[in-house]
DNA sequence: CGGCATCCCTTCCGATACTG
DNA sequence: CAGTATCGGAAGGGATGCCG
């Protein structure tokens, strides 16, 4: 059922899937929308410190891409020094669900990828 | 609720959910996961046929990842020449529900994104 | 038939330095 | 504080040719 609704899109030069992939796919994106999905409405700052290990372009690079999808946005405060804060749209809220399915799935499994990874990589150091 | 189990996890140097995510999020994974869901049992040249638009070399390569991640079995008959057939392993089967649950969102959404993407693009002509 | 090896171009992403 | 600009290494991925 899913494959010819699929095939149809994915090999579309503007494949939705794919260009909503792009971004579950991406380095930071997941985690930048799980943050605000929890965290409500965050600065700049206080993102790049909660995550800690992401450099201030990618930080910048991820958040202009959510919100050129529509799925964050920005609010700037006129003030000096700058306050910008960054929250879910709708849209970013509604693929939460998606994403914590996804999320469960690998938590679970995890351990199960990892011990064929090791049984498979085993296999070849025996040839 | 997700986020300190997931910044726990995403940030860690083999994070199983980044690894998972590097499946979900490369260029023909999904594809190939979702076509050997609903075709049961392909072979390589029927997999190649039916996706029409990928290179030799990235099919081997996801078969080769997703075999390796134990999502995908791969049996070999020893004939002249060759047969090699790929099925869904019930850990593959097992990621079906999630993926679809992001697939039905990405084109469910799709036009909000794109129309939210031309909005953001026609910002920075005016400027 | 079902690969693997190589070349090569493009994109990703981190580090660093600078700005309103 | 919240960015922008630039550089360079690393990874992704297509095209081609060879092989059991």
């Amino acid at each position: 059922m899913i494959k010819d609704n699929l095939k149809k899109y994915v090999l579309l030069d503007d494949c939705p899937v794919r260009n909503v992939l792009d971004r579950v796919g991406d380095k930071w994106s997941i985690l930048v929308i799980s943050i605000l999905g929890e965290g409500g409405t965050l600065r700049f700052n206080e993102l790049n410190a909660v995550i800690g290990t992401i450099s201030q372009k990618m930080l910048t690079v991820t958040l202009k891409t959510l919100e050129a999808d529509g799925l964050v946005s920005r609010k700037i405060y006129p003030q000096v020094p700058p306050r910008v804060e960054y929250t879910l749209t709708p849209l970013g809220e509604s693929l939460l669900p998606a994403m914590s399915l996804l999320v469960d799935w690998a938590m679970q499994n995890m351990s199960a990828i990892k011990a064929s990874r090791e049984q498979y990589s085993g296999r070849k150091e025996l040839v």
